[in-house]
RNA sequence: GGGCGCGUAGCUCAGUUGGACUAGAGCAUCGGCCUUCUAAGCCGAGGGUCGCAGGUUCGAAUCCUGCCGCGCCUACCA
């Protein structure tokens, strides 16, 4: 609502500009929120911009423009303050009737939840940037373990960037990449393949994999377990999540392969037999490496299921190489002479991309030979096997729709309780969607690999795909660390200068981390000990219910609110928190408004009128012109103005703190008017209608954060 | 060595792309508020040389330069 008046306000005033000041040619038209609510609704800056290229003062420009400036409709007045600010302010009686406030509220059928209705409110229609197929890939975890905070955090980021631009109108298509060939998987089957030599009782993969699925089935059917996704402890007998959970069980092997690599030499060529059986399709390790693979992916989608994150499909690594993607990216790769041959030096053998805007260092020691190396990456080995980059600029490519081949698909377990999704197959099912040919891809993945990223876009570029390496955007973020103190709740052993550094990252290859299925049952476990305190009189189901949202909530908005490049340093304490600046803050915040509908709706006479429409002019102006309320107003149509600049700036924080914010004010005029207990009717109703707006906002706000709000709390 | 990022209250972080007398939140600490639409809340207090030093300008936490400190990357792992 507030996003389209401030539209027509910037166009009017860059009109203007043009008209009438030559000089301001190019001026960016900045239209910020001010300060405070008495200082107007928009606020501009530009007549200092303008008063440097113009040559005159801002203050005397401001009042020109004061003077001659057609203002657009929806707009009240303009006012001038401090040296130069230029204040408009809204028709606020005008925008309160745009956002419903004289319409029914509750003209529906008995019975029905009075909230449902709110949803017939008018939103702002969407108005889609790059009307053409947008692309994330995210989450990406290797599939040889067990889900952990960090994977969590590039999953709820990518799965946020997907809703706010689905929210705009944009046509998203969700990738999450699956590595079931490279080093991670094969040193798991390796294990595996080697579990005598490795010592332990570990059975073959595809026992294991049953037993964990027998104990889960089991306990499940005594009742023990919630329902998919969760499977969370109903009774002390139910057996731990470690007991029944094949991901759980390969955290473990791949911490053990790894420990014996390091400490027994011997045992290092098992990885690259591994790897060469894979490629190869080598019966028993490759089809057991598919087994585990495909088994962990079914186990991390079930983990994001709980946190609800969703895919459309899942390109799998071992497509990319079966069907040819890299071999014809290669084509292309020397056909342009984007790579070369290294004929010497420590490269020798491989073939070479050149790193983009690399410089030849004045090094020290070093010889000029590995200078030049270092200027240069590895994109097919010695070996002849190809790195992460050749495979990733095959598939960057493919999603643009420049490779010239298609991906095959079929549905993922299409018999179990998850949500459908595809995964590529060297067969795929004829009625599989057409996947790719997208205009604009996002690549979710940690800041650590900028470098890969820009590299990977480079190639685009050698290959002349201007385009497409200007619409791939790495969409960066800083990793999760642990801080010293909780690692050593974990348990874990610290060397001094650990014990002494701002975070530790996690390490998989030494089993150390937090996993994401853990973290979440804490997290249910606290909020269903709250709900049940709360609302003792519910039966176990209805607070089971209740408390999924909270956490989830919690989970979601502790991963949201830290900006991107900001590393986090987790901690229980703060993870664990529902008080303070948390996603059931906000959650609160929307539910107490949703109480006072609810009850509003619930006594006869309040309902009867607030089936019919408001007639009161005078007092929707007077409530208009209440400096205590319009503040909330002003925030709560922001909404989609916020959206916009959490796109812009792709910091899905921005939206997480308005969330907050709006959640903030709210509890403030909570505290400060009594809604149901006003005694003017007129403006009780205002005041009710305040509360459905900013109802309406928060649950949609937290729905694009990805958290539900919860019936009661 | 080079590249990227960071340094803001005791702790964890924001800071609308250079703007508005007083740099904001949360946590922690201290003090108040439940007979009222749920206290997962509200109100208040203390706490800051925005790493340091220069520069750019009407105006700098924000831009530039140089230092200091920290993290990540700089593999024929991904």
């Amino acid at each position: 609502m507030i996003l389209q008046l401030e539209n027509s306000l910037r166009d009017a005033l860059r009109r203007h500009l043009e008209l009438h000041y030559a000089a301001a040619a190019g001026l960016e038209i900045v239209l910020e929120t001010p300060p405070r609510a008495e200082l107007g609704d928009f606020a501009s800056p530009l007549c200092f911009e303008l008063a440097r290229v113009a040559r005159r003062a801002p203050r005397v420009l401001a009042q020109e423009i004061q003077a001659a400036l057609e203002l657009p409709p929806g707009l009240d007045r303009l006012e001038i303050a401090g040296a130069g600010y230029l204040n408009f302010f809204l028709d606020r009686p005008a925008l309160l009737r745009r956002l419903g406030f004289t319409a029914a509220l509750f003209a529906q059928p008995p019975g029905a939840d009075p909230l449902d209705a709110l949803a017939a409110f008018p939103s702002a229609p969407p108005r889609p940037r790059y009307k053409a197929k947008v692309i994330v890939e995210h989450t990406n975890i290797n599939p040889n373990k067990a889900a952990h905070i960090g994977h969590l955090r590039n999953a709820v980021l990518g799965d946020t960037l997907v809703r706010l631009l689905r929210r705009r109108g944009e046509q998203v298509e969700v990738q999450n990449y699956i590595d079931n060939t490279g080093v991670q998987v094969a040193d798991v089957a390796a294990a595996f393949a080697h579990r005598g030599a490795l010592g332990g009782d570990l059975p073959a993969p595809g026992q294991a994999l049953e037993s964990t699925r027998n104990a889960r089935r089991g306990a499940f059917a005594a009742g023990e377990l919630t329902p998919w996704p969760h499977f969370v402890p109903r009774r002390d007998s139910a057996p731990p999540r470690a007991a029944c959970s094949f991901d759980y069980l390969c955290w473990d092997v791949y911490a053990r392969i790894s420990q014996r690599y390091q400490s027994d030499p011997d045992a290092r060529p098992w990885r690259a037999a591994a790897l060469h059986a894979i490629e190869a399709g080598e019966p028993p390790l490759a089809p057991e490496a598919h087994l585990i693979a495909d088994a962990v992916v079914a186990a991390h989608l079930t983990t994001m299921a709980r946190i609800n994150v969703a895919y459309d499909v899942l390109p799998r690594e071992s497509e990319i190489l079966h069907l040819n993607f890299w071999a014809r990216a290669f084509a292309l790769l020397r056909q342009a002479g984007a790579i070369r041959l290294e004929a010497s030096g420590k490269n020798a053998g491989c073939w070479v991309m050149e790193r983009p805007g690399a410089r030849i260092a004045a090094a020290g020691d070093a010889s000029l030979e590995d200078v030049a190396a270092e200027a240069s990456k590895v994109v097919v080995r010695s070996d002849g096997t190809v790195t992460y980059i050749g495979k990733d600029i095959a598939y960057q490519l493919w999603k643009f729709g420049l490779l010239g081949l298609e991906l095959p698909c079929r549905r993922f377990r299409p018999d179990s309780a998850a949500p459908a999704v595809w995964m590529s197959a060297v067969e795929g099912e004829p009625d599989a969607p057409r996947f790719g040919h997208a205009a604009w891809v996002f690549n979710v993945i940690d800041s650590r690999q900028s470098d890969l990223q820009e590299i990977v876009i480079a190639g685009l570029r050698a290959l002349g795909h201007e385009a497409a390496a200007r619409q791939s955007r790495h969409f960066s973020y800083a990793m999760v660390a642990l801080t010293p103190r909780c690692a050593l709740e974990l348990g874990y052993q610290l060397s001094p200068e650990d014990l002494a550094r701002p975070h530790l990252e996690v390490s998989g290859r030494k089993g150390q981390g937090v996993k994401a299925d853990d973290l979440l049952d804490r997290l249910i476990a606290d909020s269903l000990a709250e709900v049940r305190q709360r609302h003792a009189g519910l039966g176990p189901e209805e607070q089971f219910a209740l408390a999924l949202p909270i956490a989830v909530g919690a989970l979601r908005y502790f991963l949201l609110k830290f900006t991107r490049n900001t590393v986090i340093a987790f901690d229980f304490k703060d993870a664990l928190s529902f008080e303070g600046e948390t996603g059931p803050y906000v959650q609160y915040a929307a539910v107490r408004a949703g109480n006072i509908l609810r009850k509003a709706a619930a006594e006869p006479g309040l309902a009867a009128e607030l089936a019919a429409p408001f007639d009161r002019p005078a007092a929707l102006d007077a409530f208009a012109a209440d400096a205590g309320l319009w503040p909330l107003v002003r925030l709560a149509a922001g909404l989609e103005a916020q959206l916009e600049i959490a796109l812009e700036s792709l910091e899905p924080a921005h939206m997480a703190k308005y969330a907050f914010a709006l959640a903030q004010n709210f509890n403030n005029f909570y505290h400060r008017f009594a809604v149901l207990g006003e005694p003017d009717a007129a403006r009780r109703r205002l005041l009710l209608m305040l509360t459905a707006l900013v109802r309406r906002q928060l649950a949609a706000v937290l729905a694009l954060l990805g958290i539900e709000t919860p019936r009661a709390m």
